[in-house]
DNA sequence: CGGCGTTATATACGGTAGAATATAACGCGT
DNA sequence: ACGCGTTATATTCTACCGTATATAACGCCG
């Protein structure tokens, strides 16, 4: 069980059933990638179904849509980011950075206080 | 969707499938607090089994047991978070505090670019 | 000694999240 | 005009997660 580099997940719960978490900024940073909703979650290895609930849901969620999609034309369609979409990335990201700084910090300690080999039997 | 105060769930997943999140440090501070992991399960409003093994996962992934628990005796029993068990929740809140002043921090700007109202239908 | 509340463990049940599948509409390029 | 790949949406299926339930062992205490 030895630690490679620190990963870390964040999530923020707001209310309503709500929540922003590292999984929608990286569904986000992929459509900005890919330029796709479909290719996006390809790359995600989910459902295409699954990754449009989630846009949908902050494209709901936010004051303003932050995927701007469009079917049909050139190359079947596709989806961007928008620029409003591109703040909360950020500022989320910003975020997470923070957190994982100090993740990394603690990091040698952390790894410390666990086991060499990860023990038998399914974890939870 | 007024914010009213950040809260913050992190999850630092290691590799072999262990993660250690704020659930788990939830439910350690919970055995600390009640002396028993059924009373710990009950105030976290989870079934006995699932506490259960959710501390048996950590007691087997740490170098040392984070819980120490004993079947039968006065009160039928209990459990005591371990000096060890201390210094791994210490350890996790610590990280966990800092992400959560970053987020603190960032949450007036956030909030702004959420709706004031939550839209109706499932979200995801 | 018998009862109580707990730990520890197994089995069975149910709900839900996500995947898989299907279908329609769309609009550009050939 | 047709096909292609995408968006958008509904429906069905399945696998997993967590709960509920049951049972045994344990040790103090009345």
């Amino acid at each position: 069980m030895a630690v490679p580099k620190a990963r870390l997940r964040i999530r923020v719960p707001f209310g309503g059933g709500f929540a922003i978490g590292s999984g929608k900024a990286d569904i986000l940073e992929a459509v900005a990638d890919t330029g796709s909703i479909s290719a996006a979650a390809r790359r995600m290895k989910m459902s295409y179904r699954r990754a449009w609930l989630l846009i949908d849901t902050m494209n709901r969620c936010f004051r303003e849509p932050v995927v701007d999609a469009a079917k049909g034309g050139k190359g079947g369609g596709g989806a961007e980011i928008t620029a409003f979409g591109l703040r909360v990335l950020k500022e989320f990201r910003d975020i997470e950075a923070v957190a994982m700084r100090s993740v990394n910090a603690a990091m040698p300690r952390f790894a410390k206080l666990l086991k060499n080999a990860p023990p038998r039997g399914k974890l939870h």
